[in-house]
DNA sequence: ATAGCGCGAATATAGACAGCATGTC
DNA sequence: CTATATTCGCGCTAT
């Protein structure tokens, strides 16, 4: 079938995809078209990755909006939302308009209905339909990419809630949904009353088999000769081989600090590949990788990619993550070792892909777990360009003859596993029913009940009567804790209730907080609210500690361990920042930082000191569980108030054993309670919304209550900011009148000193003939020097 | 006395969504 | 039966 041959699409779109060099559908597109994609049906398609289940849904959004409609993509993450939000874009000459809607990259809610094809994550359409944004009432398709992951345990239920939510505002809606190939695609396709598409066609063959001995052996027979040498390292040996034949290698392994250590020992092998130009460029980039953070992380993979190699983990910042996968994709990068980050990620195609590593530890389990099939084959399925290479290679690593038996059978004859649905969960429904109950979509225990009948879980468990009984106590949980009101049948959700929802907050985070804000408002003793009474010890003491004002004079960068700055400080109500942190760190929204074997005794001793300051009550020692949790969300607390405590990126990472793309994210979580967190005080009429506010700020720009007027500036971080307050200029207004040498020589680079200028509303920003002032340079230095010495702590 | 070495023991282990108000190629 | 890379700690030796 030709796509030109396609009814129901704007016009010109078959012509442009012809002239993508789609001359035609692939089996399963014209399946698909077939059970009607073009016409409004509801079709499930499992196929392999990479096999154009991309274009099946386009064709279902293009023909919805040729017939008026709207459409909603939904992708399981950030990244894809902005790859699918760029594929999408081409439609735009045809007429077609794209939206983006994640929770980082948000477009106004009004313009955001004006548009035909909106991308979005589930968590962020199920926000929107908490919300109540009107236009999502109006969709007329939706698409559902990696549906798979409903067998998620922590996020799949929203994908599932979140369909069932669509499909019931608007009974006509077309529903697509795009999945991995799974055990049970039929059920998935009952589930959505959809015809199903099921297929292991692939446009590019895939040849998968076991690297054992000196040969790969290939699922199809065949062999292929990779000579070990004497060190008996398979990995190397596959990528040298691949190389040899001007291709890229992928490899998956377990953990982190494998996936550097072996980018390490693979630029080894990929350094002597490279030609000159080549090598150029990879110290450009290497550059350009140090820029961006001023971490170990960072210079390690800096030093990988100057020879060619490079690791992929989520301890990357994103920049370092686009950075590689774009120079992979540009064949600059040979190889890249990763986790699984980058088998669920944006699409990194790789002549060949190696699973060295196919088992994971799991404490759960109680040691090494072999990976799920269904995660495997998604990392096989990324070796292989389109268009580029002839065919895929996707090689497993045997060390004996009866791991190589045991990998063809698991992996490569065997079936993926079926998708399960987790959403009998309590965590799940927790947050899932009072979103039910607070949108309207039920308001008596019958009709969630009936509601929950059109999700994943209930085809899969008829006469099971676990999810009736999760509900129940789910309920009293949300009716203990305020957050609905039962009035005979009748639930509703309270006013706060409907706070928590709308937030998106786990409701058992938002007890947790306002139980620790209440805790705090002290001995006013009006609001009992699940208290759990007062912080033990001095009440004076609440407010005694040591602000570190005085040290700033000294070392305004000095490390921040006896400091507990209280914010607006005077305040006897007052709640210090760590407290606020530790309080965010320790709800379940927030994932928190791992305790290390030092680390029980160094937090132990940490709480002794500075226990006044949390909220709450500290659990018993002999509690493990809840105590070990307690200490850990210190430690999270702790990075949080270095952070805000401007100390350096590189000592944070040293000190917490984390890497740059980690503070990052837990700095964004914080922040994201913190708001919350504010709201609800405010709603609550607590005292202590203002400390609350001034927390949020100091995290969000990462920098001392002194800084805060100069961080509004746009342009204007952290160490701008305070190598300009070190330099005399302490607020915007300082700034606008300030000498322009000493602007310049506190920020260094005309360009950063104009534009900063600039932003400020200064009149004149030009550095036209200005020299730096000699003192500005100074301190600046003296600042970085300062910071430097600091690292033998 | 001590730097250097070999070797068994100990240690640690993947990932990442959301609010809000503004701003961005 | 099945992890593995890396660091730590200890006892030993050569200097």
């Amino acid at each position: 079938m030709k796509p030109t041959e396609l009814s129901g699409l704007p016009a010109g779109v078959g012509e442009h995809l012809e002239g993508e060099g789609v001359e035609a559908l692939y089996p399963p597109q014209a399946e698909a078209v077939e059970r009607g994609v073009t016409d409004g049906e509801n079709v499930v398609a499992a196929v392999p990755t990479a096999s154009g289940k991309t274009l099946i849904a386009e064709l279902a959004m293009l023909s919805a909006v040729e017939r008026g409609g709207t459409a909603l993509y939904i992708v399981p993450l950030r990244a894809l939302a902005s790859e699918k939000r760029a594929e999408f874009e081409r439609w735009e000459e045809y007429g077609v308009t794209v939206g983006v809607s994640t929770g980082n990259y948000e477009s106004d809610g009004e313009w955001l209905g004006s548009r035909d094809v909106v991308v979005a994550t589930s968590e962020k359409v199920d926000s929107l339909v908490r919300n109540g944004a009107p236009w999502i009432d109006d969709l007329s398709c939706v698409v559902a990419d990696e549906v798979h992951l409903v067998d998620d345990r922590e996020r799949g239920p929203t994908l599932e809630v979140t369909l069932a939510k669509l499909r019931r505002l608007n009974h006509d809606l077309q529903t697509v949904a795009l999945s991995a190939t799974v055990g049970n695609a039929p059920e998935i396709a009952d589930w959505l009353d959809a015809e199903l598409v099921d297929s292991d066609w692939r446009p590019i063959d895939l040849k998968t088999g076991v690297h054992f001995g000196n040969a790969i052996n290939f699922a199809d027979g065949s062999q292929r000769k990779v000579r070990v040498d004497s060190g008996g390292k398979q990995t190397p040996a596959l990528v040298d081989d691949t190389l040899d034949e001007g291709g890229s290698s992928l490899v998956f392994v377990n953990s982190r600090r494998n996936a550097e250590s072996a980018a390490g020992r693979l630029g080894g092998v990929t350094g002597d590949h490279l030609t000159d130009a080549e090598r150029v460029e990879l110290r450009e980039l290497a550059a350009d990788i140090r820029d961006v953070s001023d971490t170990a992380t960072s210079d390690d993979l800096a030093d990988c990619v100057e020879r060619g190699a490079a690791f992929h983990h989520a301890g990357l910042s994103s920049e370092h993550r686009d950075l590689v996968e774009d120079a992979f994709r540009d064949r600059l990068i040979k190889v890249i070792a990763a986790t699984p980050t980058l088998a669920a990620g944006v699409n990194t195609p790789s002549r060949r892909v190696i699973v060295r590593d196919w088992r994971r530890y799991d404490p759960e389990f109680g040691g090494m777990k072999p990976l799920d099939t269904l995660e495997v084959h998604q990392m096989m399925g990324r070796a292989g360009r389109p268009g580029l290479d002839p065919y895929g290679e996707a090689v497993l690593l045997a060390s004996n003859n009866d791991t190589k038996e045991e990998l063809f059978e698991r992996y490569i004859h065997g079936e993926p596993e079926p998708v399960r649905s987790k959403l009998a969960a309590e965590p799940a429904l927790r947050t899932h029913l009072l979103a039910t109950v607070a949108s309207g979509f039920a308001n008596t225990r019958e009709d969630i009940l009936e509601f929950l009948d059109n999700t994943l879980y209930a085809v899969q468990s008829a006469g099971n009567a676990q999810l009736e009984s999760v509900t129940d106590t789910v309920l009293n949980y949300l009716d203990a804790n305020e957050f609905v009101d039962r009035d005979g049948d009748t639930i509703t959700a309270t006013e706060i209730g409907h706070t928590v929802s709308r937030l998106y907050l786990d409701p058992m985070s938002a007890a947790a907080i306002i139980d620790g804000l209440r805790d705090a408002e002290g001995d006013d003793g009006s609001r009992e609210y699940g208290s759990r009474g007062a912080v033990d010890g001095d009440p004076d003491e609440s407010s005694g500690f040591v602000t570190g004002n005085d040290l700033l004079d000294d070392d305004p960068l000095a490390d921040t361990e006896a400091e507990g700055d209280a914010g607006t400080g005077d305040d006897a109500d007052d709640v210090s920042a760590l407290g606020l942190y530790h309080l965010v760190s320790r709800t379940p929204d927030m994932y928190q930082l791992y305790l290390k074997s030092g680390d029980r005794e160094t937090y132990e001793e940490e709480l002794f000191e500075r226990e006044t300051e949390l909220l709450g009550r500290t659990p018993s020692e002999y509690d493990d569980v809840a105590f070990e949790e307690w200490l850990s969300a210190l430690k999270t607390a702790r990075m949080l108030e270095d952070w805000a405590g401007e100390v350096d990126e590189s000592r944070i990472a040293e000190r917490y054993g984390v890497g740059p793309g980690d503070i990052r994210g837990k700095v964004d979580t914080a922040q994201w309670l913190l708001n919350a967190a504010e709201r609800l005080a405010g709603e609550l009429d607590l005292s202590n919304v203002v400390a609350v506010r001034e927390a949020k700020k100091r995290v969000e720009d990462g920098v001392r209550e002194e800084l805060l007027d100069l961080t509004g500036v746009r342009g204007v971080g952290r160490k701008r900011a305070r190598r300009l307050f070190e330099a005399g200029i302490e607020t915007r207004a300082d700034l606008r009148n300030a000498d322009k040498s000493v602007v310049l020589g506190a920020l260094r680079g005309e360009k950063t000193a104009e534009t900063v200028l600039e932003n400020v509303g200064r009149e004149d920003p030009s550095m036209e003939g200005v020299t730096a002032d000699a003192d500005a340079k100074r301190a600046g230095r003296e600042e970085e020097e300062g910071q430097a010495s600091l690292g033998d702590f």
